[in-house]
DNA sequence: TATACTGTATTATTTATCTATTACAGTAAT
DNA sequence: ATTACTGTAATAGATAAATAATACAGTATA
């Protein structure tokens, strides 16, 4: 995984698990890779991996057997609700941010269908 | 001002200034803030200020009279351009975040106008 | 009981960010 | 020339983030 400067890399791992959370990439229950196994794979420090994975169990999302490894957390309703939390931020944020440049919320949504049309085209 | 922890204080004051600019609070050829009243303002160390400043002159969108101030360029073309480029930033790096929590181009208008028809109801 | 996995803890080192402080240098007005 | 602004540079210290290396502890299985 590439990782972006400025941010640091533990929050990129978190949001990267997220991720693969609201992708249903990993499921209810299901045993995530090792701290080892995550930290050769996203090539950084096993320390850095255990630091992602603390934040996610204290928040309930994930749950440590020691000795076996770490396991999303079986309650579904959490996770449903977890995903469309983080759905909510990002569009939160997307709201906050255009309103910055001075962009209001009656022209957010034409400026967005503007932006993909545009962009539809320039790849084709 | 307040920073979030997570980010560098000299990219959120960096990113301050251009949304100044993009509101057209600061426009062409305009002074701006000595670094030692940005400092004082932001609650900052000068240095940070400074950073944050030069970054911004290599970008060409401020320019340094030594002994008098910083001021903003005086090419119009390159503000507006930088204008565009901050907002299409936004929207690029909004659809890639939708993406990867699984919400596809095609939903995201609808996506939109949902969270800001819902938005709209919470606070009345 | 070995062996090989798991997670966890500790220590030392490096790098980036930020602050604090002091000093130096250019500009302008009195 | 003095004063009061500007930007700039340099140094030292504090803290957070990340790496590296080592060790310890729980689990499962051959």
């Amino acid at each position: 995984m590439e990782f972006k400067d400025n941010i640091p890399i533990y929050l990129q791992i978190e949001q990267y698990l997220y991720r693969q959370i609201a992708l249903g990439k990993l499921t209810a229950g299901e045993k995530i890779p090792s701290v080892r196994k995550l930290a050769l794979e996203l090539t950084v420090n096993v320390n850095t991996v255990q630091r992602a994975l603390q934040q996610m169990n204290s928040q309930g999302i994930l749950y440590t057997k020691r000795g076996e490894g770490n396991f999303v957390t079986e309650d579904t309703q959490l996770l449903a609700e977890t995903k469309q939390s983080l759905i909510n931020n990002e569009l939160e944020q997307f709201v906050q941010n255009m309103e910055r440049f001075g962009i209001k919320k009656v022209e957010l949504v034409s400026t967005l269908e503007n932006y993909l049309k545009d962009e539809g085209d320039q790849h084709e």
